[in-house]
RNA sequence: CGGGGUGUAGCGCAGUCUGGUAGCGCACCUGCUUUGGGAGCAGGGGGUCGGAGGUUCAAAUCCUCUCGCCCCGACCA
C-alpha cells in the first residue's frame, strides 16, 4: 500500500474526550473515529489490526475443534422471553420494534439463538459434543460507555457455545478453550492471567476470566505470587481470619455513649480502639428482602458474595431514608441487638471473636461486650468480605497481591440453565430425553487490540506486536530525488513480493513528519531510504521498540527485515 | 438515575461575566524558500456559535425549554 493513495490521517493533538491511552493513540494514529458515545468507526488502519486478530482467533478456535457460524445481530425478543432474559436483562439490552410492532433486540450475546439452533438440529447423544462459534458485532447499552474500545456499546466479540452429554465432556472442552485463549493472547504478546470469576447474569457453575494486566484496567485481580491461585476481587477468598475461639471469657454487655460517631473510623478514634476490634454493620436491600451484614471494622463488605449467598437477583445498599424503618436503628448506630432486620449475616472473620463492639440501635449509642447467641440470635456465617492485598492465599498461605486488569476473555460452564428453559434436549443411550450441558466462551476482539496498546506503547505512540500490527513494515522515503524514490519503491516492491505486509510512505512530507507518524502508528519495523545514506549505497532500518538504526546495502536490509518480520509473527 | 461540567471550522481552544460585523493554533488550498525527527514567509478557503423559543434596535453572549458529549457516583455478559 502506498500511503499517498491510502486513507490514513493522523492527529497532532490528543482528542479532548479520550480517557485512556489506547483510545488516545487509536484516534490520533487514524485507526478509530468516534461516531457516538461508545460507538466507533474502525478506519482502514484500525480495521487491519482487528482483522489480523480475528484470523488468529479463528486459527486457535479451529485448532481447538470449534466450528464457525454466524448468527444474527438482531434477534427476536420471543427467544429471550423463552429463556427469561427478556425480563432479567435491564436497560442494557437494546430493544427494538420492527414495523409490525414486534419485539426485537440487538444482541449482547447469543445463548438463545444458538440454543434454538442446536435443539432443532441435534437429537441424539451421537451428535454431541459440538462447539460452535461466531465473530459478530454485539451491542450492550452501557449506562456509561468509556475507555474507547475497552468499554464501548457496540463491539466485536468472538463467542462460542458448546453442548455436551456430560460434565466430563464439558470439562474437556472448557480446558481446550482455556488453552486456546491463552494461545491467542500469547500470540498477541499480551501478558495475561486466567483468574476465577463470578458468573454474573449469565449464570453457571464455574467461570474464568482472562485478564491483561494494565494500570488502566477496570477490574481488580487477586493473585498469589507463589501458587497459581488467581481470582477476580469479586470472587477471591483468603484465610486471613482465625477460626480459633478467643480464650477470653464473655464480658457483660454494656452501652457505650458515643455521640457524633457515625463512621467506623470515628467510633474507633472515640473509643481508642483499632477498627479491627469493632464490628461494622451494613444493611442491604434486595429482591430477597432487607438483610443486615456484620463485618470486622477494618474490612469491606463484598456485594457479589452477599448477593450470591442470598441467591438474590439484585442487591444494593439500603438508602439512609429507610434505615430506621427496616432495622429499628439510626444510621451509624445500627446493630444486631434488638434489630427489626429479619436476616442477620456475619463474616466468618467474626466467628471466633467475642465481646463485640457494635451499634446499639439507639442514637449516640454503641454496645460493648455483645456476644452472638447470648445477646442476639446467632447470625448466618459466611465469606462476605473483599480480600485485601497481603491477606494469605486460600491455597498456600502466601500473602496475596492485587493488580488491575482488563478482561479480554471469559469462559463459563453454563450447565443446563438455557437448555432446560428452552427445551434443548437429546436422547441418551437408553432412549431417555436429557437436557444438554452447555458451556460458553467470549473473547473481546476490540478490547484485546486496545489491551495490546495499553500494554505496549511509549511517549511517541504505539509499539505493535508483530502479529496484530496494521502493517509490519513502513518504508519511509526521505526526499524526492529520483534515486531515493526509485530505491524506496524497489525496497517496498521486494518486501511485498517476499510476503511482507509493508506500507510505502511516499507522501510529500518532510522527514520529521514521516518519522513522527511512523512512531505514532507504531509499525514494528521501519526502513528509511534517504539521499544521505544512499550516497554510500546504504539504506537504514530499525525496530520501533528500540529505534536502534542499522545500515546496509538494500538487498541485505530487505533480507534482514523480512527475517525479522517472520521471526516475530508467532 | 443522582451530582458536576461542557457544546464556537475536520481537530484543540479563546470569546460568554460586562450584548454591538465570530477569533487563535493545528489541519486544508496557492506561491516562494526549506528538506534526516511534527519548517518559515506571504496569500487564501471553510463556522445555521448543538437545537427551539423568548427578551432586545441588536444575542455565541441574557432568560426558558430541549438534545448531545464528558467527569464522579450507582450499575456492568
Amino acid at each position: 500500500m502506498r500511503w499517498s493513495q491510502y486513507f490514513l490521517y493522523t492527529l497532532r493533538e490528543d482528542p479532548a474526550d479520550a480517557d485512556v491511552i489506547s483510545q488516545k493513540l487509536m484516534i490520533r494514529s487514524g485507526m478509530l473515529r468516534k461516531v457516538a458515545a461508545g460507538i466507533y468507526t474502525y478506519l482502514p488502519l484500525g480495521l487491519r489490526s482487528l482483522k489480523k486478530l480475528e484470523i488468529i482467533v479463528r486459527e486457535e478456535m479451529n485448532r481447538a475443534g470449534a466450528i464457525e457460524l454466524l448468527m444474527p445481530a438482531i434477534q427476536p425478543g420471543e427467544l429471550w422471553m423463552e429463556s427469561g432474559r427478556w425480563k432479567l436483562y435491564g436497560r442494557e439490552l437494546l430493544r427494538i420494534k420492527d414495523r409490525h410492532d414486534r419485539d426485537f433486540l440487538f444482541a449482547p450475546t447469543a445463548e438463545e439463538v444458538i440454543t434454538d439452533t442446536v435443539r432443532d438440529a441435534i437429537n441424539s447423544y451421537r451428535q454431541l459434543p459440538i462447539n460452535l462459534y461466531q465473530i459478530q458485532t454485539k451491542f450492550r447499552d452501557e449506562l456509561r460507555p468509556r475507555f474507547g474500545l475497552m468499554r464501548g456499546r457496540e463491539f466485536t466479540m468472538k463467542d462460542s457455545y458448546s453442548f455436551h452429554v456430560s460434565w466430563e465432556s464439558l470439562d474437556e472442552t472448557y480446558e481446550k478453550m482455556r488453552t486456546a485463549y491463552s494461545r491467542v493472547f500469547t500470540r498477541c504478546a499480551l501478558e495475561h492471567v486466567p483468574v476465577e470469576a463470578d458468573t454474573g447474569n449469565i449464570g453457571g457453575s464455574a467461570s474464568h476470566e482472562f485478564m491483561v494486566l494494565a494500570k488502566s484496567g477496570e477490574d481488580a485481580v487477586v493473585s498469589c505470587p507463589n501458587c497459581k491461585y488467581g481470582a477476580n476481587i469479586e470472587k477471591a477468598t483468603s484465610t486471613f481470619f482465625s477460626d480459633e475461639p478467643e480464650p477470653a471469657p464473655m464480658t457483660e454487655i454494656a452501652p457505650l455513649h458515643t455521640p457524633g460517631t457515625q463512621s467506623i473510623d470515628d467510633v474507633g478514634k472515640f473509643l481508642g480502639k483499632p477498627t479491627s476490634q469493632l464490628v461494622k454493620t451494613l444493611v442491604f436491600d434486595s429482591d430477597q428482602g432487607c438483610v443486615m451484614v456484620l463485618v470486622r471494622g477494618d474490612r469491606e463488605g463484598n456485594l457479589i458474595k452477599i448477593k450470591n449467598y442470598l441467591g438474590a437477583e439484585w442487591l444494593e445498599m439500603l438508602p439512609d431514608s429507610r434505615f430506621e424503618n427496616e432495622t429499628g436503628g439510626p444510621v451509624g448506630y445500627c446493630g444486631p441487638v434488638g434489630t427489626k432486620a429479619k436476616r442477620v449475616l456475619a463474616d466468618v472473620s467474626l466467628r471466633a471473636q467475642k465481646n463485640w463492639v457494635i451499634g446499639g440501635n439507639k442514637p449516640d449509642t454503641h454496645l460493648g461486650g455483645a456476644n452472638p447467641g447470648r445477646d442476639f440470635a446467632e447470625p448466618e456465617y459466611g465469606d462476605f468480605t473483599t480480600v485485601f492485598a497481603g491477606d494469605p492465599c486460600p491455597r498456600c498461605g502466601t500473602p496475596l497481591e492485587i493488580y488491575r486488569g482488563i478482561e479480554v476473555g471469559h469462559v463459563f460452564k453454563l450447565g443446563t440453565k438455557y437448555s432446560e428453559k428452552m427445551n434443548c434436549t437429546y436422547l441418551d443411550e437408553g432412549g431417555q430425553r436429557q437436557p444438554m450441558i452447555m458451556g460458553c466462551y467470549g473473547l473481546g476482539i476490540g478490547r484485546t487490540v486496545a489491551a495490546a496498546i495499553e500494554q505496549s506503547h511509549d511517549n511517541d505512540g504505539i509499539i505493535w506486536p508483530m502479529p496484530i500490527a496494521p502493517f509490519e513494515v513502513v518504508v519511509t522515503q526521505i526526499g524526492r530525488e529520483d534515486n531515493v524514490r526509485a530505491t524506496a519503491e524497489d525496497v517496498y516492491r521486494k518486501l511485498i513480493d517476499a510476503g511482507i505486509d509493508a506500507l510505502l510512505d511516499d507522501r510529500d512530507e518532510r522527514p520529521g513528519v514521516k518519522f513522527k507518524d511512523a512512531d505514532l502508528i507504531g509499525f514494528p519495523l521501519r526502513v528509511a531510504v534517504g539521499a544521505k545514506s544512499l550516497a554510500n549505497g546504504q539504506i537504514e532500518w530499525s525496530l520501533r521498540k528500540d529505534r536502534a538504526k542499522q545500515l546496509g546495502a538494500s538487498a541485505d536490509v530487505i533480507m534482514r527485515v523480512a527475517d525479522e518480520v517472520r521471526g516475530r509473527r508467532v
